[in-house]
RNA sequence: GCCUCUGUAGCUCAGUUGGUAGAGCAGGGGACUGAAAAUCCCCGUGUCAUUGGUUCGAUUCCGAUCGGAGGCA
């Protein structure tokens, strides 16, 4: 067995309110690690307190990358947290330090981890909205057969109702010329020039997690959640910062349609299902290594089984 | 104390003219390649309060008991 020697990159996923940053400010330390954001609401500026982006008392002095440096009136996208992050990282491993990922976006954790590669495309969103236009005309089950006789391999695995995928894989055959299945191979094809371990945090309790997220969401209130939002609402459009849990929850106490407490019941909520579909996907990345929260007795504990795990891994 | 109503899934309730039951919400699982904290798909066995009786058969009818609600004293 020939050793691995591309330079290493350490993960650290989980769903929101897993405890996640603290475990990362603490393994950073310890590995000399610099923490990079894999969150694709953390990056925007202005969304701070109702994304948990980690606090400067929080980071402890440890370098943090790509924390809330996206305007919230931008359109961001995978491909470009793509790019961003491959810069970062190469940075900071060029530096000799330790580049840590940290974060809840499966999607975005992903693109590093398999180093996906995205086709340079145009920006104009002309194709998209014409799509969506005629989708809104003739129906879903029309837009799915137009997709079927071009690319039959991505039409068999979408479900009629899921309009944004059978459109953007029409778009993407429209722009490109080629069909999604292939661009989607094609993005596979360059090997990470990264060494990576992934660490997953869970709870075997799922209750406790919810604990966590509910008691979490009323430390946001106090610490003025709905001031951030307010904020944030009243600034006009955000189109992809717009989606963030948090803040359009309380669109209706804003608009005096429902108490605060109604509104962080409805926030609460959503956490918890964004926490059950973050899970979903972690469980199913196959380099994930699961550390259950619950297994231990304090953080400290928790820390040391993680440092083992990665010094198992950089000495590998 | 008496009368009436009521007791079915974690919650709110349907329902079975007697052949062991189903919705909404909650919850669970899955998918996911340019909006991903988004979006999409799938999933309902529960001593039908307890206990006797009638019946081939009771969650369903009758009685008692124990909860709950309302009314009258």
């Amino acid at each position: 067995m020939t050793a691995d020697n591309r330079p290493p990159l350490v993960a650290l996923a989980g769903p929101t309110a897993s405890g996640k940053t603290a475990l990362s400010v603490e393994l950073a330390k310890r590995f000399c690690a610099e923490v990079i954001c894999a969150d694709s609401m953390q990056i925007y500026a202005g969304l701070s307190i109702g994304t948990a982006r980690p606090t400067d008392e929080e980071t402890e002095g440890v370098p943090h990358h790509l924390f809330g440096f996206v305007s919230p009136e931008e359109a961001y996208s995978v491909a470009r947290y793509a790019d961003d992050a491959r810069r970062v990282i190469d940075e900071v491993s060029s530096r000799g330090k330790l580049p840590f990922l940290c974060g809840g976006t499966g999607l975005y954790l992903e693109a590093v981890l398999d180093n996906l590669q995205f086709a340079d495309e145009p920006e104009d969103s002309a194709v998209r909205d014409r799509l969506k236009a005629e989708a809104a005309q003739v129906g879903n089950e029309v837009m799915l057969e137009k997709l079927r006789a071009v690319d039959p391999e991505t039409a068999a695995r979408l479900h009629q109702n899921d309009q944004g995928r059978i459109l953007r894989a029409l778009e993407v055959f429209e722009v490109t010329g080629l069909t999604i299945a292939e661009q989607q191979r094609r993005s596979r094809a360059v090997p990470s020039p990264y060494k990576s371990k992934l660490l997953v945090l869970d709870y075997r309790n799922r209750q406790t997690l919810y604990d966590r997220i509910n008691r979490r969401v009323d430390l946001m209130l106090k610490a003025g959640l709905a001031n951030e939002a307010k904020a944030f609402l009243s600034a006009g459009h955000a189109p992809t910062a717009m989606q963030a849990i948090g803040y359009k929850e309380l669109l209706p106490w804003l608009a005096g349609e429902k108490s605060l407490d109604e509104a962080a019941e409805d926030l609460k909520q959503s956490t918890r299902r964004y926490a059950k579909r973050q899970l979903s996907w972690f469980r199913r990345m196959e380099q994930a290594e699961f550390l259950f929260v619950d297994d231990y007795p304090s953080p400290a504990a928790l820390a040391d089984a993680a440092a083992e795990k990665l010094f198992e891994f950089l000495k590998q």
